[in-house]
DNA sequence: AGGCTTGATGTAAACGATTACAAATTATTT
DNA sequence: AAATAATTTGTAATCGTTTACATCAAGCCT
């Protein structure tokens, strides 16, 4: 393996020359350039990350702490970040936490370790609490969870508009005793129960809402439940993709179809949110761009650390299907 | 932030004695092992693993290369790696090929520069030919996707069996003209061809089989183009999970229901294969325990290098559901 | 008691780059 | 043509560890 010591003599020129040529550093004439760069393919050099980064001190990788990768949700981020990422020679390393605030702290420290450039988190509401960008050793955005107070650099959608509208379309349908599940973990579930309670207030409506963990087996069980009461609810409404499929799960097994027996809509467009018929009415969120924006942000950030904080907020797409259909009377 | 200088100082030793403690190395005494540990937590040090990387020549990751971590499949394996490797204080680095084999060069190439300590790969065809894991620096864990000959370790499943017990069932259910979609790009459609072909010719059937680029929409694509055959097959196939899903959607919009127009099988469980009602018939492949598998295999590989290859080999589960029913006469 | 292990510690040389600084060369000005 | 500025180059220090090697003390054996 060549090392930049031979490149340099290949080429006769010092290791400062290699260097620089390879870092496009000014202040170096275009026939040692040439040389430089002649040398480097016929040896074949690759520079040695771990010197360089020793040297230099940066690492250029960024972290990214999510609940779970497999979250089709964050999934999705995490390739948007990827991508971004490797377009400008950077790293990711990434880290499940698995909605658990102590794994957060736990990979927080990692990165620490790993002397990241920047790193983009979705926190819990524990960790949101109290939560300071400035109380860690590197830039810090945050994606999809974020409390209103700007305390650090944040990519989010808009929850509280798109419940809104969500809620409001299903009231217009003819749907009124509509029941809202919501995560307890996230900040995304409160805001979006706010915008659900604040459309049904509109209507003169008296709102519903369901706290459950945010897994697909506890949004089944808490559903399963609550399909006992009587009279039925006229609609369920998910607050995310997983208990949207917990509760689509739920009807199924009880047996209801909808919108015959129940009408059903939520956060999330998934794959199969079109499959299960007729359709599911969802809000979907552009993942990708929320992933995009937060990379884009945090790079940013890296390169103008004084910068003022940023918010950027992204609007969800309401996508009518037939388990919103209007209610026979 | 402290430096082993100053933890060495602190604890009244030498740096070589606190870099020995830390490392866990025999041959140190317990009470300067307990000063060092002392003066570790007093000033809250923590190694650079730049320095560390460099000096030691190693840097505890491991490369994860996949066609992309979108597909459910490679998400859970993806989920598994991690979770192993950070068992293991390992970090994994993620590299997202598309299929495509310059990609998955320029990601080893990638791997090369970080000096990682071993590589699981699902390598294209293109790659795979004339693939040899002697040729990388790095040890290197072929997943989901292999040829026959024992040329790098491996970790797959069983392909044609479950190709074949899928296809057995449907032909026990009563459908004997049944069209099997599989992608071109991967080894796995090739071997679950085969599994299908051979299940076919048991039964003195025919086989039927359509070549598709491994999307969604190619498969979407070429199903809606052999719904015009008259008369329609009995089943449809899919060899993978995006087949399946552009296969399920090209019968939805084709107005054609099953299994009462068609039957419909494939690989790969997910979550919205128990949704899509009456539920479709699957081989559930051990996502979670493939990526676990060959996590564990490369470490082993990285401990011993001049170990025998070895190759395991998954079994796949047959979930029977509704889309694979009984054909009336 | 003196030589010989054994075990614990310290010293200093790596690892392979980047970069501050000095030096050498060339171009520009007066 | 000398003085000055600008550009290009090289030397060597440095980043923070690990680890080969030397050293030293203590225990054991004859």
């Amino acid at each position: 393996m060549a090392r930049i010591k031979e490149v340099a003599k290949w080429a006769g020129v010092s290791v400062a020359s290699v260097s620089r040529v390879l870092a496009g550093h000014a202040g170096v004439s275009e026939v040692t350039r040439q040389r430089v760069l002649e040398a480097v393919k016929a040896l074949d050099y690759r520079p040695d990350l771990a010197a360089r980064r020793l040297r230099s001190r940066r690492t250029d990788t960024i972290g990214l702490i999510v609940s779970d990768i497999r979250n089709p949700f964050f999934t999705e981020i995490s390739r948007a970040v990827e991508d971004v990422a490797y377009q400008h020679q950077m790293r990711v390393i990434l880290g499940n936490a698995d909605e658990n605030p102590e794994k957060e702290a736990l990979y927080l420290d990692l990165m620490r370790d790993e002397n990241v450039t920047g790193v983009i988190l979705s926190p819990t509401l524990p960790t949101l609490a109290g939560f300071r960008a400035d109380d860690y050793p590197f830039p810090i955005v945050l994606v999809d969870r974020c409390e209103r107070e700007t305390v650090a650099d944040a990519v989010v959608l808009d929850n509280v508009d798109a419940a809104y509208r969500l809620t409001a379309h299903l009231i217009e349908q003819g749907h009124r005793r509509n029941l809202f599940f919501y995560g307890t973990t996230s900040a995304t579930g409160r805001q979006r129960q706010e915008g659900y309670t604040a459309a049904m207030a509109a209507h003169g409506l008296e709102a519903q809402v369901e706290a459950v963990l945010a897994t697909v087996d506890a949004a089944r069980a808490a559903a399963t439940a609550r399909l006992n009461d009587r009279p039925l609810p006229d609609a369920l409404i998910a607050s995310s993709g997983l208990i949207l499929l917990g509760l689509t799960e739920a009807l199924q097994e009880a047996g209801l179809r909808f919108p015959g027996s129940i009408a059903l809509a939520g956060f999330d467009d998934m794959p199969w949110t079109r499959l299960v018929e007729p359709g599911i009415t969802v809000i979907a969120q552009p993942t990708y761009d929320l992933g995009q924006a937060a990379i884009e942000l945090l790079l940013q950030r890296i390169a103008q650390p004084e910068k003022a904080r940023r918010r950027v907020v992204l609007r969800g797409e309401l996508r009518e299907r037939g388990s919103s259909a209007k209610r026979g009377v």
